[in-house]
DNA sequence: ACAACGAGACGGCCCGTCTCGTCTTGGCAT
DNA sequence: ATGCCAAGACGAGACGGGCCGTCTCGTTGT
Protein backbone atom coordinates (compact mmCIF):
# COMPACT_ATOMS: atom_id res chain seq x y z
CA UNK A 1 0.00 0.00 0.00
CA UNK A 2 2.81 2.10 0.38
CA UNK A 3 2.98 5.09 -2.46
CA UNK A 4 6.17 6.86 -1.28
CA UNK A 5 8.03 8.69 -3.88
CA UNK A 6 11.73 7.71 -4.94
CA UNK A 7 13.71 9.87 -2.71
CA UNK A 8 16.69 9.58 -4.42
CA UNK A 9 15.68 11.12 -7.82
CA UNK A 10 13.97 14.11 -6.25
CA UNK A 11 14.99 17.32 -7.67
CA UNK A 12 16.60 19.83 -5.11
CA UNK A 13 15.86 22.63 -7.24
CA UNK A 14 12.29 22.48 -6.55
CA UNK A 15 12.83 21.57 -3.46
CA UNK A 16 14.58 24.85 -2.74
CA UNK A 17 12.14 26.72 -4.79
CA UNK A 18 9.31 26.00 -2.80
CA UNK A 19 11.19 26.19 0.20
CA UNK A 20 12.09 29.97 -1.05
CA UNK A 21 8.59 30.72 -2.37
CA UNK A 22 7.36 29.67 1.13
CA UNK A 23 9.56 32.20 2.83
CA UNK A 24 8.26 34.79 0.86
CA UNK A 25 4.47 34.19 1.37
CA UNK A 26 5.34 33.80 5.04
CA UNK A 27 6.69 37.41 5.20
CA UNK A 28 4.38 39.53 3.35
CA UNK A 29 1.42 37.46 2.92
CA UNK A 30 -1.26 36.49 5.95
CA UNK A 31 -1.41 32.68 6.69
CA UNK A 32 -5.05 32.36 5.39
CA UNK A 33 -4.05 33.68 2.27
CA UNK A 34 -1.04 31.42 1.98
CA UNK A 35 -2.16 28.56 -0.45
CA UNK A 36 -0.75 25.73 -1.97
CA UNK A 37 -1.29 26.85 -5.43
CA UNK A 38 0.19 30.38 -4.79
CA UNK A 39 3.33 28.56 -3.39
CA UNK A 40 3.67 26.39 -6.56
CA UNK A 41 3.00 28.98 -8.88
CA UNK A 42 5.45 31.54 -7.06
CA UNK A 43 8.08 28.65 -6.87
CA UNK A 44 7.48 27.95 -10.55
CA UNK A 45 6.53 24.06 -10.07
CA UNK A 46 3.63 22.09 -10.42
CA UNK A 47 1.01 20.91 -7.53
CA UNK A 48 1.63 17.73 -7.59
CA UNK A 49 5.13 17.81 -7.28
CA UNK A 50 4.18 19.80 -4.18
CA UNK A 51 1.40 17.22 -2.76
CA UNK A 52 4.29 14.54 -3.76
CA UNK A 53 6.79 15.64 -0.72
CA UNK A 54 4.31 17.22 2.10
CA UNK A 55 0.98 16.67 3.58
CA UNK A 56 0.15 20.17 4.08
CA UNK A 57 0.89 23.73 3.77
CA UNK A 58 1.75 23.65 6.81
CA UNK A 59 3.93 21.25 6.88
CA UNK A 60 6.32 23.19 4.30
CA UNK A 61 6.02 25.90 6.51
CA UNK A 62 7.32 23.40 9.31
CA UNK A 63 9.92 22.73 7.03
CA UNK A 64 11.57 26.01 6.38
CA UNK A 65 11.09 26.80 9.86
CA UNK A 66 12.97 23.66 10.99
CA UNK A 67 15.95 24.99 8.40
CA UNK A 68 16.38 28.07 9.19
CA UNK A 69 16.00 28.80 12.93
CA UNK A 70 17.34 24.63 14.17
CA UNK A 71 20.85 26.13 14.21
CA UNK A 72 20.40 29.49 15.93
CA UNK A 73 18.98 27.78 18.92
CA UNK A 74 20.98 27.44 21.65
CA UNK A 75 19.94 27.77 25.20
CA UNK A 76 22.04 30.50 27.21
CA UNK A 77 24.69 29.30 30.08
CA UNK A 78 26.06 32.30 31.93
CA UNK A 79 25.31 30.41 35.83
CA UNK A 80 22.56 33.11 36.34
CA UNK A 81 19.70 30.90 35.77
CA UNK A 82 17.17 33.73 36.66
CA UNK A 83 18.67 36.11 33.47
CA UNK A 84 19.45 32.81 31.29
CA UNK A 85 15.58 32.37 31.87
CA UNK A 86 14.68 35.83 31.13
CA UNK A 87 16.58 35.70 27.96
CA UNK A 88 15.49 32.97 26.45
CA UNK A 89 11.91 34.20 26.59
CA UNK A 90 13.21 37.32 25.67
CA UNK A 91 13.98 35.68 22.19
CA UNK A 92 10.91 33.70 21.64
CA UNK A 93 8.74 37.28 22.54
CA UNK A 94 10.94 38.26 19.62
CA UNK A 95 9.25 36.11 17.48
CA UNK A 96 5.53 36.47 18.63
CA UNK A 97 5.97 40.39 18.39
CA UNK A 98 7.18 40.61 15.09
CA UNK A 99 4.23 41.72 13.35
CA UNK A 100 3.59 39.29 9.90
CA UNK A 101 6.27 36.44 11.60
CA UNK A 102 4.66 36.17 14.75
CA UNK A 103 1.00 35.95 13.57
CA UNK A 104 1.90 33.22 10.81
CA UNK A 105 4.03 31.52 13.97
CA UNK A 106 0.58 31.32 15.65
CA UNK A 107 -1.25 30.08 12.73
CA UNK A 108 0.63 27.12 12.55
CA UNK A 109 0.33 26.46 16.07
CA UNK A 110 -3.15 27.25 15.19
CA UNK A 111 -3.68 24.66 12.72
CA UNK A 112 -1.94 21.84 14.35
CA UNK A 113 -4.71 22.05 16.85
CA UNK A 114 -6.53 20.59 14.32
CA UNK A 115 -3.88 18.15 11.97
CA UNK A 116 -2.52 15.22 14.36
CA UNK A 117 0.31 14.76 11.94
CA UNK A 118 1.13 18.80 12.00
CA UNK A 119 1.00 18.52 15.72
CA UNK A 120 3.67 16.09 15.78
CA UNK A 121 5.64 17.33 13.38
CA UNK A 122 5.79 21.21 15.38
CA UNK A 123 6.40 19.25 18.24
CA UNK A 124 9.47 17.35 17.44
CA UNK A 125 10.92 19.49 15.11
CA UNK A 126 10.52 23.08 16.66
CA UNK A 127 9.29 22.70 20.17
CA UNK A 128 10.66 19.57 21.72
CA UNK A 129 14.13 20.47 20.91
CA UNK A 130 14.07 23.96 22.85
CA UNK A 131 12.06 22.92 25.13
CA UNK A 132 14.44 19.79 26.34
CA UNK A 133 17.30 22.47 26.18
CA UNK A 134 15.54 24.50 28.49
CA UNK A 135 15.13 21.36 31.01
CA UNK A 136 18.38 20.36 31.03
CA UNK A 137 19.16 23.91 32.06
CA UNK A 138 16.64 23.65 35.12
CA UNK A 139 18.51 20.94 36.10
CA UNK A 140 22.06 22.19 36.10
CA UNK A 141 20.72 24.76 38.43
CA UNK A 142 19.07 22.00 40.54
CA UNK A 143 22.70 21.12 40.51
CA UNK A 144 24.23 24.05 41.18
CA UNK A 145 21.47 24.93 44.43
CA UNK A 146 20.09 27.67 42.53
CA UNK A 147 16.75 26.12 42.18
CA UNK A 148 14.98 23.78 44.23
CA UNK A 149 15.05 20.07 43.68
CA UNK A 150 11.63 19.08 44.67
CA UNK A 151 10.07 20.71 42.09
CA UNK A 152 9.31 19.07 38.67
CA UNK A 153 11.38 21.12 35.69
CA UNK A 154 8.15 20.26 33.66
CA UNK A 155 6.00 21.99 35.82
CA UNK A 156 8.96 25.03 35.33
CA UNK A 157 8.79 24.55 31.73
CA UNK A 158 4.51 24.98 31.52
CA UNK A 159 4.95 27.66 33.74
CA UNK A 160 7.65 29.64 31.50
CA UNK A 161 6.53 29.09 27.63
CA UNK A 162 2.80 28.91 28.95
CA UNK A 163 3.07 32.13 30.47
CA UNK A 164 4.53 33.50 27.31
CA UNK A 165 2.36 32.09 24.74
CA UNK A 166 -0.77 32.37 27.15
CA UNK A 167 -0.89 36.64 25.97
CA UNK A 168 -0.04 35.55 22.06
CA UNK A 169 -3.31 33.35 22.44
CA UNK A 170 -5.65 35.28 23.97
CA UNK A 171 -4.35 38.51 23.52
CA UNK A 172 -6.14 39.95 26.00
CA UNK A 173 -3.30 42.51 27.20
CA UNK A 174 -1.24 43.57 24.22
CA UNK A 175 2.67 41.80 24.16
CA UNK A 176 5.06 43.74 26.46
CA UNK A 177 8.58 42.98 26.37
CA UNK A 178 9.10 43.31 30.11
CA UNK A 179 6.62 40.41 30.47
CA UNK A 180 9.80 37.33 30.39
CA UNK A 181 11.14 39.81 33.21
CA UNK A 182 8.40 40.09 35.49
CA UNK A 183 7.36 36.06 34.59
CA UNK A 184 10.55 34.83 35.47
CA UNK A 185 10.97 36.93 38.53
CA UNK A 186 7.47 35.99 40.20
CA UNK A 187 8.18 32.57 39.00
CA UNK A 188 12.05 32.23 40.92
CA UNK A 189 10.46 33.97 43.78
CA UNK A 190 7.24 32.35 44.17
CA UNK A 191 4.05 34.37 44.92
CA UNK A 192 3.45 33.20 48.60
CA UNK A 193 4.21 35.72 51.51
CA UNK A 194 7.80 35.67 52.48
CA UNK A 195 8.61 33.06 54.80
CA UNK B 1 -23.80 51.65 4.85
CA UNK B 2 -25.23 50.07 7.65
CA UNK B 3 -26.76 46.86 6.36
CA UNK B 4 -28.30 46.19 9.65
CA UNK B 5 -31.28 43.55 10.19
CA UNK B 6 -34.24 44.32 12.68
CA UNK B 7 -33.08 42.59 15.64
CA UNK B 8 -37.09 43.27 16.88
CA UNK B 9 -38.23 41.29 14.23
CA UNK B 10 -35.58 38.57 14.54
CA UNK B 11 -37.37 35.12 14.77
CA UNK B 12 -36.46 33.57 18.53
CA UNK B 13 -37.76 30.21 17.01
CA UNK B 14 -34.42 30.43 14.48
CA UNK B 15 -32.42 31.22 17.00
CA UNK B 16 -32.81 28.29 19.44
CA UNK B 17 -32.96 26.08 16.29
CA UNK B 18 -29.28 27.20 15.18
CA UNK B 19 -28.06 27.14 19.05
CA UNK B 20 -29.48 23.41 19.25
CA UNK B 21 -27.74 22.13 16.27
CA UNK B 22 -24.73 23.90 16.73
CA UNK B 23 -24.60 22.30 20.35
CA UNK B 24 -25.37 18.92 18.75
CA UNK B 25 -22.47 19.00 16.11
CA UNK B 26 -20.22 20.54 18.82
CA UNK B 27 -20.57 17.23 20.94
CA UNK B 28 -20.33 14.47 17.92
CA UNK B 29 -18.58 16.24 14.96
CA UNK B 30 -14.69 18.04 14.85
CA UNK B 31 -14.63 21.44 14.44
CA UNK B 32 -13.59 21.52 10.71
CA UNK B 33 -15.99 19.03 9.91
CA UNK B 34 -18.71 21.58 11.13
CA UNK B 35 -19.92 23.75 8.62
CA UNK B 36 -22.47 26.30 8.00
CA UNK B 37 -24.61 24.68 5.51
CA UNK B 38 -24.75 21.76 8.22
CA UNK B 39 -25.63 23.95 10.79
CA UNK B 40 -28.49 25.11 8.28
CA UNK B 41 -29.68 21.86 7.16
CA UNK B 42 -29.45 20.21 10.88
CA UNK B 43 -31.51 23.24 12.15
CA UNK B 44 -33.82 23.38 9.29
CA UNK B 45 -33.31 26.80 8.65
CA UNK B 46 -31.92 28.65 5.30
CA UNK B 47 -28.45 29.75 5.42
CA UNK B 48 -29.08 33.41 4.94
CA UNK B 49 -30.62 33.41 8.47
CA UNK B 50 -27.34 32.08 9.82
CA UNK B 51 -25.65 34.41 8.16
CA UNK B 52 -28.02 37.92 8.93
CA UNK B 53 -27.30 37.41 12.23
CA UNK B 54 -23.38 35.64 12.85
CA UNK B 55 -20.14 36.73 11.24
CA UNK B 56 -18.89 32.92 11.31
CA UNK B 57 -19.49 29.45 12.51
CA UNK B 58 -17.03 29.98 15.15
CA UNK B 59 -19.10 33.41 16.54
CA UNK B 60 -22.27 30.84 16.75
CA UNK B 61 -20.18 28.23 18.85
CA UNK B 62 -19.14 31.52 21.01
CA UNK B 63 -22.34 32.61 21.64
CA UNK B 64 -23.89 28.56 22.43
CA UNK B 65 -20.77 28.37 25.14
CA UNK B 66 -21.71 31.82 26.12
CA UNK B 67 -25.01 30.85 27.51
CA UNK B 68 -24.24 27.60 28.58
CA UNK B 69 -20.84 28.21 30.76
CA UNK B 70 -21.64 31.56 31.86
CA UNK B 71 -23.80 31.08 34.56
CA UNK B 72 -21.72 28.02 36.62
CA UNK B 73 -18.46 30.30 36.81
CA UNK B 74 -17.92 32.09 39.95
CA UNK B 75 -13.88 31.92 41.04
CA UNK B 76 -14.20 29.98 44.83
CA UNK B 77 -13.05 31.74 47.77
CA UNK B 78 -12.58 29.53 50.55
CA UNK B 79 -10.18 31.08 52.46
CA UNK B 80 -7.49 29.38 51.26
CA UNK B 81 -5.77 31.21 48.04
CA UNK B 82 -4.00 27.60 46.89
CA UNK B 83 -6.84 25.26 47.58
CA UNK B 84 -8.93 27.73 45.24
CA UNK B 85 -6.67 28.24 42.05
CA UNK B 86 -6.04 24.56 42.09
CA UNK B 87 -9.78 24.43 42.13
CA UNK B 88 -10.74 26.46 39.57
CA UNK B 89 -7.15 25.43 37.22
CA UNK B 90 -9.05 21.73 37.73
CA UNK B 91 -12.24 23.18 36.54
CA UNK B 92 -10.94 24.35 33.15
CA UNK B 93 -8.49 21.21 32.78
CA UNK B 94 -11.66 19.39 33.16
CA UNK B 95 -13.17 20.89 29.96
CA UNK B 96 -9.87 20.21 27.85
CA UNK B 97 -9.63 16.73 28.67
CA UNK B 98 -12.92 16.05 27.29
CA UNK B 99 -12.43 14.24 24.06
CA UNK B 100 -14.46 16.14 21.58
CA UNK B 101 -15.47 19.02 23.25
CA UNK B 102 -11.44 19.55 24.15
CA UNK B 103 -10.33 19.89 21.00
CA UNK B 104 -13.20 21.84 19.46
CA UNK B 105 -12.28 24.39 22.03
CA UNK B 106 -9.00 24.61 21.49
CA UNK B 107 -9.96 25.04 17.76
CA UNK B 108 -12.18 27.46 18.41
CA UNK B 109 -9.16 29.29 20.46
CA UNK B 110 -7.12 28.45 16.92
CA UNK B 111 -9.20 29.81 14.84
CA UNK B 112 -9.53 33.14 17.03
CA UNK B 113 -5.91 33.51 15.63
CA UNK B 114 -6.99 34.35 12.27
CA UNK B 115 -10.00 36.25 12.85
CA UNK B 116 -9.83 39.21 14.79
CA UNK B 117 -13.92 39.80 15.55
CA UNK B 118 -13.89 36.22 16.75
CA UNK B 119 -10.94 37.00 19.17
CA UNK B 120 -12.32 40.16 20.59
CA UNK B 121 -15.64 38.16 20.84
CA UNK B 122 -13.82 35.04 22.47
CA UNK B 123 -12.08 37.35 24.81
CA UNK B 124 -14.73 39.14 26.02
CA UNK B 125 -17.39 36.65 26.69
CA UNK B 126 -15.40 33.63 27.70
CA UNK B 127 -12.01 34.68 28.75
CA UNK B 128 -11.67 37.81 29.90
CA UNK B 129 -14.72 36.92 32.60
CA UNK B 130 -13.23 34.31 34.21
CA UNK B 131 -9.83 36.09 34.32
CA UNK B 132 -10.86 39.18 35.96
CA UNK B 133 -12.18 36.67 38.58
CA UNK B 134 -8.99 35.50 38.97
CA UNK B 135 -7.56 38.54 39.55
CA UNK B 136 -9.91 39.82 42.14
CA UNK B 137 -9.46 36.71 43.82
CA UNK B 138 -5.58 37.31 44.08
CA UNK B 139 -5.93 41.50 45.19
CA UNK B 140 -8.31 39.76 48.20
CA UNK B 141 -5.24 37.04 49.03
CA UNK B 142 -2.58 40.00 48.59
CA UNK B 143 -5.01 42.45 51.16
CA UNK B 144 -5.31 38.81 53.16
CA UNK B 145 -1.58 38.52 53.52
CA UNK B 146 -1.31 35.40 51.15
CA UNK B 147 0.43 36.85 48.61
CA UNK B 148 3.42 38.85 47.93
CA UNK B 149 1.94 41.99 46.91
CA UNK B 150 5.18 43.09 44.82
CA UNK B 151 3.96 40.67 42.08
CA UNK B 152 1.40 41.97 39.31
CA UNK B 153 -1.73 40.03 39.10
CA UNK B 154 -1.50 39.72 35.77
CA UNK B 155 1.64 37.84 35.84
CA UNK B 156 0.41 35.40 37.61
CA UNK B 157 -3.09 34.96 35.37
CA UNK B 158 -0.02 34.73 32.61
CA UNK B 159 1.52 32.14 34.49
CA UNK B 160 -1.55 29.73 35.64
CA UNK B 161 -3.38 29.80 32.74
CA UNK B 162 -0.41 29.66 30.42
CA UNK B 163 0.94 26.96 32.33
CA UNK B 164 -2.85 24.57 31.69
CA UNK B 165 -3.11 25.91 28.23
CA UNK B 166 0.58 24.96 27.45
CA UNK B 167 0.55 21.58 27.83
CA UNK B 168 -3.03 21.08 25.70
CA UNK B 169 -1.42 23.67 22.88
CA UNK B 170 1.32 21.07 22.00
CA UNK B 171 0.36 17.77 23.40
CA UNK B 172 4.03 17.47 24.27
CA UNK B 173 2.67 15.68 27.28
CA UNK B 174 -0.43 14.20 27.50
CA UNK B 175 -2.97 16.26 29.97
CA UNK B 176 -2.96 15.28 33.58
CA UNK B 177 -5.11 16.13 36.39
CA UNK B 178 -2.07 16.32 38.77
CA UNK B 179 -1.01 19.58 36.85
CA UNK B 180 -2.91 22.03 38.71
CA UNK B 181 -1.11 20.55 42.15
CA UNK B 182 2.06 21.13 40.77
CA UNK B 183 1.54 24.25 38.60
CA UNK B 184 -0.17 26.25 41.75
CA UNK B 185 2.48 24.58 44.26
CA UNK B 186 5.47 25.97 42.30
CA UNK B 187 4.09 28.99 41.85
CA UNK B 188 3.21 29.80 45.58
CA UNK B 189 6.93 28.47 46.48
CA UNK B 190 8.82 29.62 44.26
CA UNK B 191 11.47 28.16 42.34
CA UNK B 192 14.34 29.58 43.38
CA UNK B 193 16.42 28.18 46.58
CA UNK B 194 14.98 28.15 50.16
CA UNK B 195 16.06 31.39 51.76
C1' DA C 1 13.76 3.14 -18.82
C1' DC C 2 11.46 5.13 -15.58
C1' DA C 3 9.94 8.26 -12.35
C1' DA C 4 9.84 13.00 -11.07
C1' DC C 5 8.87 17.13 -13.24
C1' DG C 6 5.80 21.64 -14.98
C1' DA C 7 1.43 22.58 -16.44
C1' DG C 8 -3.10 22.58 -15.92
C1' DA C 9 -7.85 20.19 -16.34
C1' DC C 10 -11.16 18.18 -13.35
C1' DG C 11 -14.85 17.19 -9.83
C1' DG C 12 -15.95 18.31 -5.24
C1' DC C 13 -16.80 20.97 -1.12
C1' DC C 14 -17.94 24.90 1.09
C1' DC C 15 -17.98 29.67 1.02
C1' DG C 16 -20.81 34.00 0.97
C1' DT C 17 -24.29 36.30 -1.98
C1' DC C 18 -28.45 36.36 -4.37
C1' DT C 19 -33.02 35.40 -5.56
C1' DC C 20 -37.43 33.37 -5.00
C1' DG C 21 -42.14 32.87 -2.75
C1' DT C 22 -43.97 32.47 2.08
C1' DC C 23 -44.80 33.75 6.79
C1' DT C 24 -44.56 36.84 10.72
C1' DT C 25 -44.59 41.06 12.84
C1' DG C 26 -45.26 45.76 14.42
C1' DG C 27 -47.67 50.05 13.20
C1' DC C 28 -51.78 52.18 11.77
C1' DA C 29 -56.70 53.01 10.69
C1' DT C 30 -60.85 51.94 12.00
C1' DA D 1 -59.54 46.06 20.62
C1' DT D 2 -59.60 44.38 15.95
C1' DG D 3 -58.31 43.93 11.22
C1' DC D 4 -55.27 45.41 7.47
C1' DC D 5 -50.94 46.07 5.31
C1' DA D 6 -46.26 46.92 4.12
C1' DA D 7 -41.70 45.69 5.62
C1' DG D 8 -38.71 42.50 6.37
C1' DA D 9 -37.25 38.09 8.26
C1' DC D 10 -37.90 33.50 6.93
C1' DG D 11 -36.89 28.48 4.38
C1' DA D 12 -35.11 26.83 0.34
C1' DG D 13 -31.85 26.53 -2.79
C1' DA D 14 -29.34 28.35 -7.17
C1' DC D 15 -25.12 30.56 -8.23
C1' DG D 16 -20.20 31.96 -9.05
C1' DG D 17 -15.86 31.67 -6.90
C1' DG D 18 -11.78 29.77 -4.56
C1' DC D 19 -9.09 26.23 -3.18
C1' DC D 20 -8.73 21.49 -2.41
C1' DG D 21 -6.56 17.04 -3.76
C1' DT D 22 -6.37 13.87 -7.78
C1' DC D 23 -5.58 12.99 -12.38
C1' DT D 24 -3.73 13.21 -16.78
C1' DC D 25 -0.57 15.00 -20.16
C1' DG D 26 4.05 15.65 -22.51
C1' DT D 27 8.88 16.80 -20.98
C1' DT D 28 13.12 16.38 -18.45
C1' DG D 29 16.77 14.35 -15.93
C1' DT D 30 19.12 10.62 -13.94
Amino acid sequence: MSRQPDESRRSERARQAIHAATAELLASTSYDAITIEKIAAQAGVGKQTIYRWWPSKAAIIVDVWAEVIAPRAAFPDTGDLEADLRAQLTRMLDVLVEPVLGLNYMAVIADSQRDERLAADLSARIFAPRIADTKDRLRLAQAAGQMRDDVDVDTVADLLYGGIFFRSLFRLVPLDRTQPDALVAALIRGIGPLR
